[in-house]
DNA sequence: CTGTAAACTGAAATTGAATATCAAGAGCAT
DNA sequence: ATGCTCTTGATATTCAATTTCAGTTTACAG
């Protein structure tokens, strides 16, 4: 599984021309062991805390090649963090967000894709990508 | 329609001890002219141009103070520019963005909505508001 | 092995949107 | 008018993200 992921981005890198280094080696390794959505800050700071100093600059670069290369995917929720979750061949799922306690809750609806797909034939338009997310408070903190 | 909403607003300020003022005034009146997805620095320039200078921050205190009464809408859409839209009672839409031109269709789906508001309903979540966004190429765009 | 071109890195500077600060000004009830 | 409180706006600040660019590393041809 990781050793597949890491076949996949290095033949990105190899079709791109891009060099192989210890940085990105690290970087990857790191993002592989996470399982949240995570933040590039945050992916920086673990790297850091394990690691010898690889920059801010270069953690930024390296998680846009992974969403590039199909590893992974950018999210942006209402806050104004940029986060990162590992792609899974032939899924997709969008997003409940809890305001409160910032909890994610992933969900996947069929009916609902098919139906953006018609929307976006009705008009026209040729999709790239979309964004859905729920904002609201998880079961825990509406009883709060 | 634009006394009304005038109206509106000012009921709003009233109830919150906002007090009547020459900024809020203008601002409220250039805002009402406009018809499309209007962001800070848009409607800020809009301004600048005819009438006596009022500040940047105060444009951005005002859409704030709108979108709470109600009269307008925050849209984040995926080009870190806060944009607001007028809000049209017991009317809800979204968003079909295309990346090339930046134009903006709006869209609506009830079949989308009752599927979102199940969804959350599955997961015990209160739904305080929804994004969705349909990001490509318009039907223009997509032939070039 | 070299040598070289091109890619890569990272500290520091910069950007850009948005917010905070705070002294001066304005609205409004009495 | 008086005084209290809200408002304004130039300026400073914040914060994520990107750019800059000199020094470093990689890949590869010779
Ligand atoms: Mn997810
Ligand atoms: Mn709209
Ligand atoms: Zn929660
Ligand atoms: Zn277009």
């Amino acid at each position: 599984m990781i050793l597949e992921k890491k076949k996949a981005f290095n033949d990105f890198a190899l079709s791109k021309g891009l060099r192989s280094t210890r940085q990105r080696d690290v970087i990857l390794d790191v993002f592989l062991s996470t399982h949240q959505h995570i933040s590039v800050e945050e992916l920086y700071l673990k790297i850091k805390s394990s690691n010898t100093g690889i920059g801010h600059a270069t953690v930024y670069r390296t998680l846009k090649l992974f969403a590039e290369s199909g590893l992974a995917r950018e999210i942006l929720l209402h806050d104004g963090q940029t986060r990162y979750e590992h792609v899974i061949a032939g899924e997709h799922h969008d997003h409940l967000v809890c305001t409160k306690c910032n909890s994610i809750v992933e969900f996947e609806d069929e009916t609902i894709e098919k139906l953006q797909k018609e929307i976006a034939a009705r008009h026209g338009f040729l999709i790239k990508s979309h964004k859905m997310e729920i904002y609201g408070y998880c079961a825990v903190c509406k009883q709060l």
